[in-house]
DNA sequence: GTGAAAGCGCTAACAT
DNA sequence: ATGTTAGCGCTTTCAC
């Protein structure tokens, strides 16, 4: 690899490294047609300027780490790809680091991405983080910071999230005016506000319609197939049950399948119903009715809120306010 | 943020940069007793040094670019799962860059990755990519260069793909074998190599069973749902028509979709087998007979063969040999 | 308008 | 075994 520097085009040019540098950075401090001159010839060798020695020097880094339980999902994808379009837009790079739902690959991830000097941190929480501490840290050290979709209960710094509680009522009433009555509802814990918020929303609209919720109809399940099965078996034994809402993406597609394997002939009669990113859940059968995340759109909405306090100088205009997306 | 560099840990000790240094490093030419004074005192205050000064210093940066044409996409990102196991083991990280199926973009991300000083490039090349300078400029510069699924024809440096051939082989085999007469196919441009050997895996298989392939039975389409559905169109005017076999991921979707909207009596009587890595496909009716490509493992050698060429001093010992996973 | 020089945090000769 | 020093590539006073 070529690995030129200033002090190349400096020495071809016959002019100082720091007249290169200003002219470079577009000082207006500086004769147009050197400016032109040094500009044309960088561009004619395709210089890059060594970001770490950059960002050594000054302060940014123009990359933002990106934290996320994994990648390997379609709506994380998918709020990725809408983070990128932001950035790539205004040149920042993203370092992703994956916590597997682990609290303690949390915390040495944004170990690591604050070891790395990254500008900002856009994070969704792991499903086991229930100690904020180790975030509250970055707040107070006015760290730029937004949270998305799985947010803690911290102040101070921007949380987008997608209106939950909303999306979750709406389409419970749909399966209402369908007729269901004994509504069950199968979710992860309700640690993760998301989560709180669906149960809430569902909860609500059960309630609107004068319909009582038996606390025995809800199942929690940390992220393993197999206590979904045993919920869906469980709850099953229930014979008035006519609708199962599934309060996650992993929890709607396992439910599905247990109840595909297990119970063919109930499935038939149970409506189903919950959240679900996956992008051909419309075509398995019989058809479940999905609650479709506006990922894409979380993605640009944290990025503008992570880049704009990146790039604020004062902190008191940082945005802090929570957004909502529909 | 607390920005602690060794000179702090040096001051508050008593000691140099240097023994600071060589301590953190485990230097054998160190007092055993400051040594151990020196790395539990980092340890207590979460000292990183900064990888900006260690990369500009030295030339390593613990860190890889990922291009892919995208993100948001049950392949590649389970693909990038593979890769960052070993890559995380290893104490690199990923940096993730997006081509969108454009040359224009490739090349660009490209110049972008090498100016971050990356260590090492896996790449995925995109859809229209049929110029391979830009790649065979980074191999004659000796620079760590691996590339997964979609290689070009490029030689001296590894290129790790899924045996195409004999997947496609296979499942032809077993449709044949259900009774498939007149078998259509649906793929994308012929340009990527895996493509093209899904095509003659299945063409050989044909062969093999003496049944002889109508070219007009061959539909390319480029990335447009649109092109998919007038593909189905046309070869649906063919009566015998009783199996059909889609070459991408995408296509597959696609295809399945097209024949649901507007021919679901003919989609009951006709095969559909191809490659896809969603991984609810399982559950869409009628069943589509699906290739699953090993996209975790092709990650974990890749990230194997780019580290072994990234630590590896000399580049005789350099990995170049193509690797197919099965 | 331009150059010389210091320094960002770290490592690696080169001393001692 | 440890300290001193130079320098990685860049930006930015401070001179002129």
């Amino acid at each position: 690899m070529q690995t030129l520097t200033i002090k190349d085009i400096a020495k071809a040019l016959g002019v100082s490294t720091s007249t290169v540098s200003r002219a470079l950075r577009d000082s207006h401090e500086i004769n147009p047609l050197t400016k032109l001159k040094i500009i044309e010839y960088a561009k004619s060798i395709h210089f890059i300027p060594n970001p770490m020695a950059v960002s050594l020097r000054g302060k940014i880094n123009k990359s933002i780490a990106i934290i996320v339980p994994t990648l390997h999902n379609s709506f994380f994808s998918e709020v990725i790809e809408g983070i990128d379009s932001v950035a790539h837009e205004k040149g920042y790079h993203l370092t992703i680091f994956q916590t597997h739902e682990s609290f303690e690959r949390e915390v040495e991830e944004i170990h690591q991405a604050i070891g790395r000097r990254v500008d900002g941190i856009a994070i969704s929480i792991s499903g086991s983080t229930n100690n904020f501490d180790h975030l509250a840290n970055l707040v107070d050290a006015k760290f730029p910071l937004v949270f998305f979709d799985r947010v803690p209960d911290l102040t101070d710094t921007p949380k987008i999230t997608i209106d939950n509680l909303t999306l979750a009522y709406e389409c419970t009433q749909k399966i209402i005016d369908k007729g269901a009555k004994k509504i069950a509802h199968i979710t992860t814990p309700l640690i993760l506000k998301n989560i709180k918020e669906r149960f809430d929303g569902f909860l609500k609209c059960l309630k609107d319609n004068s319909i009582d919720f038996d606390s025995n109809l809800l199942k929690v399940c940390h992220f393993d197939p197999k206590e979904a099965e045993e919920a869906v078996i469980e709850l099953l034994k229930n014979d008035e049950i006519d609708a199962i809402f599934t309060g996650s993406d992993r929890i709607t597609v396992d439910v599905f399948r247990v109840l595909k394997k297990l119970f063919p002939e109930r499935q038939e009669k149970i409506f189903q119903f919950g959240f679900s990113n996956h992008n051909i859940v419309d075509l398995i059968t019989p058809p479940i009715l999905v609650v479709k995340q506006p990922a894409f759109q979380l993605g640009v909405v944290t990025a503008q809120n992570l880049l704009h306090n990146i790039e604020c100088k004062s902190h008191n205009a940082w945005k802090k306010e929570d957004v909502r997306i529909r």
